[in-house]
RNA sequence: UGGCCUAUGGUGUAACUGGCAACACAUUGGUUUUUGGUACCAAAGAGUCUAGGUUCGAUCCCUAGUGGGCCAACCA
């Protein structure tokens, strides 16, 4: 019983109650539907995670299945893709299937549908279709083909699939109601005639089903009990139930259980897009170098920026599920990396924009290999060596001539730490002749006990090796960039989303191979790229430490974040003020109190009669509110306001108030 | 001129189906620290969209309104 009680989401107190209705445990089974038409996203891990993670939760199957009823679209480049994903998140699916595999089993159903007066064949055109489907706001009208016979569908439908008619004449439509307000009931299409080959099924079929017909009943034949998918499905439940009433009709004695559809909100994350045909764009226009560059928001893109299994699972179970719009702060994202690789990535020193130390002192030819720990959060990672000499690397940042002494770093005559070696005082820079420090020179001290209140990563310039470090920012500079109704979302694009730099790494980096992770030592989270080979090193920042030192100083001069389009704060109504001011009011001390009932009395002078009227009327329960607007009242009374009935009425209903405050306040008007 | 969904701190999710709002991220302080990281402590921030109703009592139930989202592909 150590389990603690979490709290469940909405899909989970469904399945609860089923199951305390009586459906077997063993019958939950759940799927992952994919369309293999682009690569998987940060968006489908939710997807991913709430269906799988339930079947984990609740030792239940799931399939992963293709949706695979377009081949117009889809490919097996994509299906691999996204096998190589789902695995790679550490999820097993109990079965690898395709909707392409139940196109008989939906034929022959379609069949029974025709002889059923269920469907039929439509030969009009798609606008002529369109023109008669209506609108959200207007009824459809029927189709002049709609009531042909049994035999004449049935023999169309045949020959459709016979392959005698051309892509484009004839469809398949269920037989439902061209005035339901809901437009998907209106006769939807069942197939289409389409000369396409199918990356599984050929050239067998030139017939393909819809998605309606073919989704819900895909999840019928693998006996799903909960089919979860997201909001904008939701719609198309009702037609889900209507196909599936009648498949059941046929087959319940082989497929006893109905599923069920539910579904959630799907997830957005800010400064992203998460369409597939968007991110496919950036692909085939080259402004990324592919599906998986490490700024994409897909899985394989992630994986490639150095992002674990492990943290993107935290993440989607911290993300929640709900039927709610929502964006998620990229922040959330970059606090579950960061957690998962505090735990488990080595520490190492690497210098990305250099300056030049010369420890006068130390002698020329000596080097020492000092000892460094590769992870304090974890005892097993052991320790390394690092080489030490007399000409060294530091960051740029982490010099200044002058500065105050809130600046723990180097400057002349301080003093600051060396990680993993000794403490350094700087003495005195040359400088180029434009002015610009060339070298700072230092000399050491062997005693490493001392307090000083800066450390410092360095590296050895002798022994250091180069590589080449890549550095991403968001590839959009809007928190939405597609949400824009005329603005494209390319607009938004990023043009400093990558930097590269040449960085001087110590040397115990010099064999690392492809993926692996690291923390360069004060600033982020490093893994080696897919590009790397064994004469040139790539790293990827996959996000940098958090940073404290950063928020202090003054923002940047190009202030990328400054085109966020801020709507000119309007000055607040003071009415609106007032009101917020009296909602805490009961809580406070009796001197703020009579602070913010000063503020409210100041507040009160721009507020008129009409403002205040509406509020007389707030519940009783808000005691708060109503003192404030007491005060304010008090206030507008004492500049001449004549009383009336609401307000004696509300000041008499004051008085009567159980909260003391506010009686309090009534008492003296 | 319709239908469906939705509304809780800046963000996201909770609140044992009615008992005065919790957790996480973000923010701001502080302690510890050979990473201005981590860890730890603390603060600030929401009377739960509005107005009615039912109730001893409403974030939760009912009604109306308002805001947001979705729905007219031979896409999924």
């Amino acid at each position: 019983m150590s389990e603690e009680t979490k709290s469940l989401n909405f899909i989970e107190h469904i399945i609860e109650e089923d199951l305390a209705n009586g459906l077997p445990k063993d019958k939950l089974r759940f799927r992952f539907p994919p369309e293999p038409n682009g690569y998987l996203h940060i968006g489908h891990t939710k997807a991913i995670g709430i269906s799988f993670g339930l079947g984990e939760k609740y030792n239940a199957p799931v399939n992963l299945r293709f949706d695979d009823t377009n081949p117009s679209k889809e490919e097996q480049e994509y299906v691999d893709a996204i096998k190589k994903d789902i695995a790679w998140l550490g999820y097993q699916w109990e079965n690898e299937l395709y909707s392409s595999d139940y196109f008989q089993k939906l034929y022959d159903w379609a069949i029974q549908m025709i002889k059923d007066g269920k469907a039929y064949v439509d030969s009009q055109t798609s606008e002529e279709i369109a023109a008669q489907k209506g609108t959200p706001t207007q009824v459809g009208t029927n189709s002049p083909y709609r009531d042909r016979s049994v035999e004449e569908n049935l023999d169309l439908f045949q020959r459709m699939k016979a392959g005698e008619f051309p892509a484009g004449t004839h469809i398949l439509r269920a037989k439902i109601d061209m005035e339901d307000p809901n437009m998907l009931m209106r006769d939807p299409m069942m197939y289409r005639i389409m000369y396409a080959h199918h990356h599984r099924t050929g050239d067998e079929w030139c017939i393909y089903p819809m998605y309606d017909w073919t989704h819900g009943e895909s999840d019928y034949i693998e006996q799903i009990s909960h089919s979860l998918c997201s909001l904008e499905f939701k719609p198309h439940r009702k037609l889900y139930d209507w196909f599936k009433d009648h498949v059941h009709d046929y087959s319940k004695d082989d497929l006893p259980l109905p599923p069920k559809q539910r579904e959630f909100a799907r997830l957005n994350l800010s400064y992203t897009i998460m369409s597939k045909r968007k991110l496919l764009t950036l692909v085939e226009k080259g402004l990324v170098s592919g599906w998986d560059d490490p700024r994409m928001p897909t899985i394989s893109g992630l994986r490639r920026r150095g992002y674990t299994p492990n943290s993107i699972r935290q993440f989607i179970k911290k993300v929640g599920v709900a039927k709610r719009e929502n964006v998620i702060d990229v922040s959330l994202l970059e606090f579950c990396i960061r957690e998962d690789l505090n735990k488990t990535a080595n520490r190492v020193m690497a210098v990305l924009d250099p300056i030049k130390v010369v420890i006068t002192n130390y002698p020329e030819a000596k080097e020492e290999w000092l000892e460094a720990e590769n992870n304090q959060e974890d005892e097993a990672a052991g320790f390394r060596k690092v080489p030490f000499s007399r000409e060294i690397y530091i960051e740029k940042d982490d010099f200044k001539e002058e500065a105050g002494n809130k600046f723990f770093r180097l400057k002349l005559g301080g003093e600051v730490r060396l990680k993993n070696a000794y403490i350094i005082k700087a003495n005195s820079v040359v400088k180029a002749a434009n002015g610009e420090i060339t070298e700072i020179h230092c000399t050491y001290d062997e005693d490493t006990s001392k307090k000083v209140k800066g450390t410092l990563h360095w590296v050895s310039i002798k022994h250091a090796i180069k590589a080449e470090i890549r550095e991403y920012d968001r590839l959009f500079m809007h928190e939405a960039p597609d949400s824009h109704k005329d603005k494209n979302f390319m607009e938004f694009l990023n043009p400093n989303s990558l930097t590269i730099k040449t960085g001087y790494l110590e040397p115990s980096l010099a064999d690392v191979e492809v993926g692996e992770r690291f923390q360069f030592q004060r600033l982020g989270y490093f893994n080696v790229d897919n590009d790397s080979t064994a004469d040139k090193l790539v790293f990827n920042k996959t996000v940098g430490l958090r940073d404290s030192w950063a928020k202090q100083k003054p923002k940047p001069q190009n202030n990328t974040n400054s085109n966020t389009p801020k709507q000119p704060q309007q000055k607040r109504p003071a009415i609106s003020v007032i009101q917020q001011l009296g909602k805490k009011y009961t809580n406070y001390s009796e001197e703020k109190q009579l602070k913010t009932k000063a503020e409210i009395q100041t507040l009160a002078k721009e507020v008129t009669y009409d403002d205040l009227e509406p509020l007389f009327g707030t519940a009783v329960k808000k005691a708060g509110t109503r003192i404030a607007v007491l005060i304010a009242l008090k206030v507008l009374l004492a500049n001449g306001l004549e009383r009336n009935e609401a307000i004696d009425e509300f000041i008499e209903k004051a008085k009567d108030d159980k909260n003391d405050i506010l009686v309090a306040e009534a008492s003296d008007v």
